[in-house]
DNA sequence: AACTGTCACAACCGCCTAACG
DNA sequence: TCGTTAGGCGGTTGTGACAGT
């Protein structure tokens, strides 16, 4: 027999979310904050499982995620720290602070897993080995070299390896290569090095974005639905005190309020009011691309506004992703911070063998990997 | 226009672990 | 110490969008 189901499955929503849930589902984490998840179902009325509250939260709702178009720096991270970590997904997320690992994962196995089979194919390697040292992980690695080498020569490429790995862990880790930037002892860090202290004031803010961009695409994916589905969101805004909705409907254009009509739809302007901390607010618009287009404003005249009340509970991203994870981070970064500080000490003296090491390691996939992109 | 195959990604499933009584 | 369970994680699936025929 096998663990109970986290909750009944009966009754229980599945499939895609719609912006009413996640409206609902964020009001109610702003009003107590992540966490006690198995509550969240019955306490808000949402028909889905916690687990489903909790995934939607943390790959789509939190404040500080960025989603799609990964940039090269991101792609590159992301493929040492697999060489590094494995599979890890969460471990390697907590480096990219504005990514989830759902996020990671589905490029990984989508974009880089096939662009890394490509490339290993065109350099006529055997593909199969990659494959498994992409799929376990780094220390699979080493292990399947093992097997076919000499002591002697195992334990020369044991010192390879850790030079490599190291070299690919430093690369991975500074590729801002500004020069008097240090890496970051730890992912938050990190994370406030490259987000400045205004960050803390636009979480809500951000974390509307994310709303709205679903709103936004939901809205162009179903027009006909959208009047209807509105007023649901009034309405269920209008019953939650800590979010509250301005206009939402089809008037004119110049007072604010959000165009329902497909032609008028890109045209549509959320503003997003985010009062605790300070009195910055931002204007968010959807360009005809469709792309959003973030501007701080003071102009409250608009639109579809959500403000938040002015104490938020535990709302910093570095709260969400991070806190969340903690247990994770603490098994993996206390390693790899061991190892940040190492490349620390070691940098200079490693930059001087870096081409020797290069030219040793080119059988393991990690710094082929590297040499691929 | 209709059908088929492929891709991308959101969401689910099941296992693992830590916390708690 | 043991049993229970919430939360976390990685693997997998389902599905809509798009491209090709």
């Amino acid at each position: 027999m096998g663990r109970p189901p986290c909750c009944e499955k009966t009754g229980v929503k599945k499939g895609p979310w719609t912006p009413e849930e996640d409206i609902i589902l964020v009001s109610y984490i702003q009003e107590h904050g992540p966490g006690n998840w198995r509550n969240i179902p019955t306490n808000t009325g949402l028909l889905r499982c916690s687990k489903s509250c909790r995934l939607r939260w943390t790959n789509y709702l939190r404040p500080g995620i960025k989603r799609g178009n990964f940039t090269e720096h991101e792609e590159k991270m992301i493929i040492h720290l697999q060489a590094l970590l494995g599979n890890r997904w969460a471990a390697i997320a907590s480096y990219l602070p504005q990514r989830t690992d759902n996020d990671i994962k589905n490029y990984w196995n989508t974009h880089l897993k096939k662009k890394l089979n490509k490339k290993v194919e065109s350099h006529g390697n055997d593909a199969h080995d990659h494959e498994n040292n992409h799929q376990e992980g780094a220390s699979t690695s080493s292990s399947s070299s093992q097997s076919r080498i000499s002591k002697g020569q195992w334990e020369r490429r044991l010192q390879t390896d850790i030079h490599t790995a190291k070299q690919a862990l430093c690369e991975a880790l500074s590729l801002d290569t500004s020069p008097n930037k240090t890496i970051p002892i730890n992912p938050e860090e990190q994370q406030q090095q490259q987000q400045p202290a205004v960050q803390a004031s636009m979480t809500y803010a951000s974390s509307a974005e994310n709303i709205a961009k679903l709103l936004q695409n939901w809205m162009k994916n179903s027009p006909n639905s959208t009047s209807s589905s509105s007023s649901k969101i009034t309405q269920q805004m209008s019953l939650n005190n800590n979010l509250s909705v301005g206009a939402l409907s089809s008037s004119s254009p110049s007072e604010g309020t959000v165009n329902v009509a497909p032609a008028q739809g890109l045209d549509s302007l959320f503003s997003f009011n985010s009062s605790n901390n300070s009195d910055v607010s931002q204007s968010v618009s959807i360009d005809e691309s469709g792309n959003l287009i973030s501007t701080p404003e003071n102009n409250n005249a608009g639109i579809f506004q959500v403000e938040s009340k002015p104490i938020l509970p535990d709302f910093k991203p570095e709260s969400g992703i991070h806190q969340e994870e903690s247990k994770q981070n603490l098994e993996t970064q206390v390693p790899l911070t061991l190892l940040e500080k190492w490349l620390l000490d070691d940098a200079n003296a490693q930059a001087e063998q870096e081409d020797q090491l290069m030219g040793i390691g080119m059988g393991m996939a990690m710094s082929e990997t590297a040499d691929l992109f």
